[in-house]
RNA sequence: GUGGCCGUAGCUCAACGGUCAGAGCGCCGGAUUGUGGAUCCGGAGACACGGGUUCGACUCCCGUCGGCCACCCCA
């Protein structure tokens, strides 16, 4: 606070053990998670090739990358998504790896923008994805997965939606309304604004900025005037290029109930999200409050790994972060206690016994037990608030009548028995 | 990058244009040289930084930095 010069970095943070245990709470939810789905974990560079972004990302993560030049005269940029250095890494090795190819990771992740409430410039990211598989049964997979990890913290369909939209679909659809094909990006980061800005101003900017004529802005605001799947279905099952859209998605949407999630899952043609690669199923999770921002996001990306990588094969996948997860739990009283804890205290009555003291800590702690002890000799009442602020579910102590009969008094914390044992014996079952 | 609000110990908060900026929790030491959690006593610790107005600024003004919110955008 004196010195204003050494803060971290805006938008970074400092994990304090408190902080670093609902982190470490977090990825080992995740990991586990994972296991459960027969996921396995990779990594990759935290530097990568700016080109790895700037052609297959689109503009909106280009914007906020942290980039420089090396010395080397490489355009370089931190991170900012997994996506790409997957698709590289998978790309890479495609033919020697057994399809499909289902791999996760948890990498710190860099985006140079302004932070606010549950976005920094910095965060740790779970990143869950399939390589070479088409099926839809994939797209219910990893769906599934994602529900998952957030049930794994405890959260339930009260507390979370994934809304689940498909561009594939929306791509028939918005062609079908009449949408030219080379607008339909743009259009894409139109609609996705319908929550904010209205049927109103979504319509406005059809016409203005994609140039369409009234009659296909209003058949394009159709589009998304049905708000379950069924009436999509309904409205639109067998209109021609758009039938085979729906047919796909009604089996993800089955399979999805076979596993019992159905209560977790909202379809919602205005999910689009920002990343330009995506060309099947997107979703978002949303806490179901609205207060937060998007839990997770993700996606198919089917042409990807051919642009990294020379390899045409499909793919899916979704990042969760850490920041805006750590926010949810914590509003839902979801994050465990973080307490201490030691097997072991150990505590000379006087400096003589420090030899003692350090064999047996060491002893204990060679035999896979948490063992402490005071660094500088103090008073016995002292090492006693010691071991109980540290946890400690059981003390030995060492005086020097004890040393002269080779014993150990050892002290259970929690109850207050105490016996005598001898030092050799402390620690044995 | 733009705009608005905000910035007092590690944390949560208090005070005032005028003695030495307080409290609780936490931290350190002691009561306690063979026994913890409790209690009591003591201690360290802050006006984000810089400048201006003023006899005097933590208080008013400006700038910087940082935080929150909105925009932008979204992992």
């Amino acid at each position: 606070m004196s010195n204003a010069n050494f803060q971290a970095l805006p938008g970074f943070r400092d994990f304090y053990p408190d902080e670093f245990a609902v982190r470490a709470h977090i990825v080992r939810t995740w990991r586990e998670v994972a296991r459960r789905y027969g996921f396995q974990e990779y990594d990759g560079p935290p530097l990568e090739p700016l080109e790895l972004y700037t052609e297959k990302s689109g503009p909106e993560i280009v914007q906020q990358l942290y980039n420089f030049t090396d010395r080397g005269g490489r355009d370089v940029a931190m991170r900012p998504e997994m996506t790409p250095t997957l698709a590289r890494m998978a790309a890479a090795r495609a033919g020697g790896l057994r399809k499909p190819i289902k791999w996760f990771s948890i990498p710190q992740l860099f985006r140079y923008e302004r932070q606010q409430r549950g976005r920094l410039r910095e965060h740790f990211q779970l990143n869950l994805d399939i390589v070479g598989e088409e099926d839809p049964a994939a797209d219910a997979e990893l769906l599934a997965a994602a529900i998952d990890m957030l049930r794994a913290f405890g959260l339930t369909e009260q507390d979370f939606v994934a809304r689940v939209s498909d561009r594939g679909l929306l791509r028939a659809l918005l062609l079908h309304a009449g949408v030219p094909e080379d607008r339909l990006i743009l259009v894409y980061n139109i609609v996705d604004k319908l929550e904010r800005e209205g049927r109103e101003g979504v319509g406005a900017r059809l016409r203005k900025e994609a140039e369409m004529g009234d009659d296909a802005v209003e058949r394009t605001l159709d589009v998304f005037r049905h708000t379950d799947f069924d009436a999509v279905r309904a409205a639109y099952g067998d209109t021609e290029g758009v039938a085979p859209e729906i047919e796909r998605m009604a089996q993800t949407f089955g399979q999805l109930r076979a596993m019992g999630l159905t209560d977790y899952v909202r379809f919602d043609l205005s999910i689009v999200r920002g990343l330009a690669y995506y060309t099947g199923i997107v979703f978002e999770l949303f806490d179901v409050r609205g207060e937060l921002r998007a839990i997770c996001g993700g996606g198919r990306y089917d042409n990807l790994l051919a642009q990294v990588g020379g390899v045409q094969l499909p793919a899916l996948g979704f990042g969760m972060g850490d920041v805006v997860l750590t926010e949810l739990l914590r509003d839902r009283g979801l994050l465990p206690e973080t307490r201490h804890t030691l097997d072991w205290y150990v505590i000379p009555v006087t400096p003589e016994q420090r030899p003692q003291v350090l064999a047996l800590v060491h002893r204990l702690r060679d035999g896979g037990a948490s063992v402490d002890y005071a660094l500088k000799h103090q008073g016995v009442g002292k090492q006693f608030k010691n071991a109980s602020a540290l946890g400690a579910r059981r003390t030995v102590i060492i005086g020097p009548e004890d040393v002269a009969e080779g014993v150990g008094v050892v002290k259970d914390m929690e109850s207050g028995q105490e016996s005598r044992v001898p030092l050799a014996e402390i620690g044995r079952p």
